[in-house]
DNA sequence: GCTCCACGTGCTCATATGAGCGGAATGATG
DNA sequence: CATCATTCCGCTCATATGAGCACGTGGAGC
């Protein structure tokens, strides 16, 4: 189109020459006005990008859209590095300084475990909060307050904000129903259960459903076991527990295996935060954010992209 | 750096979120000229990014920057689209956009040939100028004024400016110095090479060294000339001229054979406007300019890269 | 052929913004 | 510790810019 032409010839002359508009309407024999619309156009039409290059960065756009299209309280989106990765990194960076700025502090949070989160509890800052109680949402792998485990970001997270941290001791998922329940009607688990239960906010991830799950990597599940959660419709793990797309439980005996705060409490929670970054889990992010798991979504543009495709 | 992290937030906000620098100011507690000055830093370190995407736009940052690093009377240069390409039919539609707006318009015209000439001369609107004379400036293949060999597109050319055409009834390449210098003796191609080298501006294009050049295609040259003659340095042809990475011809008896304008008039020459396009070609195109052959360069972006790199 | 609506255009005016300046702070140097 | 230079900051003021409005024009519908 003529018009186009135009527009082109105008934001060059704008944006990278410096001119005035009213230079320009001179040069081009147009109203000085003219120039002006032309220009906001242009930035309407998509024609002149503004774009910020910056790691940490953020999509306002996209979280504009993801906030409108799903009904959440806040999303936050970062760029996808060009070709490599740090991508996990960044969406962590960009978890931590939202929980940094988040208002009121919680007193209490929830957190469930996975490579994310643990990149997230490394990327608060010292102080990040004061006093904030930090309480597991579901069985974990190490029982040791220290270490890398389940258990050592939790204590990560707490300690950064010179608060204390209740671990659930308890594995994940346990062979035998009985057992589950046993473990439930310990006192330390229970109390912590009710305390995970009524956490101001959360913070969790999920997991895909394929073999590189953690829940196989650390035994609970055997690659054949995810492969058929898979073939009943599992798009991936929350808090342990296997939902399809629709958000549903897909193994209810399995589930009543599984040992942690159920999702009904995610869905009625004032403020829960999921953390989710990498092409692969797009699917169960997708899940999360229709099935009003989350309020807040913190990812990566190429995941928010493809939450906002047409479904 | 901390500062950057303010940059990055203030041009969100602007940028993104169209709040007023006083608005982000008293938000973010900086005074409104810090805002202002660190909006102007944001663009300086290019983390603030304001691009035009069309395919017409032209990059003249780039442009500065060739025009200041190697002399030239004027550039343009035109985004390279994303991977696939259209490249050259947006180079010559750049190229014809500039002959169309070239002030003054000149008395006669010297073209050379190959598939970017021709695509300049399909991109040509009808009545671009008026009454201008086209000169072929070197030897070519069909003879024939209506088709579509080297002829057709210095025709082309002429017809949309309601102008005369001056073809050279030569072949590119003889075989024989004696047969070359025979056909230049010829009057009718005498009075062709007189005109063009008195031609007000000239438009060419450059092959490079390999076994894609037109010369091959066209039986002048096997492939195996061509091997040796890149063998001894040879990065390309201008006007059929071989010649090295320094500008000089490579062989001079091959040179001898070669039926056209000689390339110290294209350096003498107060317009000589040089059009290319692609991977292939940014050696030559950078002896092109390197050596003064063009006043003014006309390609793509990624070539115009390639040619601001350090040598 | 007439009317009316919608749109594009050029204007006035309030506002947002960048240039330039003097003073304060900071840091290097003797 | 004193001095000087350099940088940074907040301000004044001129200027560039966008919102809103009145007008003209052209096209659709009656």
């Amino acid at each position: 189109m003529e018009e186009e032409l135009i527009m082109v010839r105008v934001a060059e002359l704008y944006y990278d020459e410096d001119k005035t508009q009213d230079e320009i309407g001179a040069l081009l024999k147009l109203s000085r006005w003219k120039v002006g619309r032309l220009l906001t156009q242009a930035r309407e039409r998509g024609i002149v990008r503004i774009e910020i290059v910056h790691p940490r960065a953020r999509r306002l756009g996209l979280e504009r859209q993801l906030v409108e299209r799903h009904g959440l309280t806040a999303a936050v989106v970062v760029p996808s590095p060009d070709g490599d990765d740090g991508t996990l990194e960044r969406v962590a960076q960009a978890a931590a300084d939202y929980l940094t700025a988040m208002r009121p502090v919680p007193r209490t949070l929830g957190v469930s475990w996975g490579r994310t989160l643990r990149a997230v509890a490394e990327a608060l800052p010292d102080g990040w909060a004061t006093g904030v109680t930090v309480v597991q949402l579901n069985g974990g792998v190490s029982l040791n307050r220290r270490s890398g485990g389940a258990a050592g970001l939790a204590v990560t997270i707490a300690q950064r904000a010179s608060g204390h941290v209740s671990l659930l001791p308890s594995p994940a998922i346990l062979e035998r129903v009985e057992t589950k329940q046993a473990i439930e009607a310990d006192r330390t688990v229970a109390a912590v259960l009710v305390e995970a239960a009524e956490a101001q906010a959360f913070l969790f991830t999920a997991g895909p459903c394929d073999a590189t799950s953690a829940h196989v990597e650390n035994g609970y599940l055997t690659a054949s076991d995810v492969e058929e959660l898979a073939r009943r419709g599992a798009v991936g793990d929350v808090l342990g527990r296997y939902i399809d797309a629709d958000g549903n439980i897909v193994d209810p005996q399995l589930d009543a295996r599984t040992v942690g705060v159920e999702l009904g409490r995610l869905r009625a929670a004032q403020r829960s935060i999921f953390v989710t970054a990498g092409d692969a889990k797009h699917d169960i992010a997708r899940t999360v954010v229709t099935s009003g798991l989350c309020s807040v979504l913190v990812t990566d543009e190429t995941t928010a992209r493809a939450l906002l495709e047409e479904r």
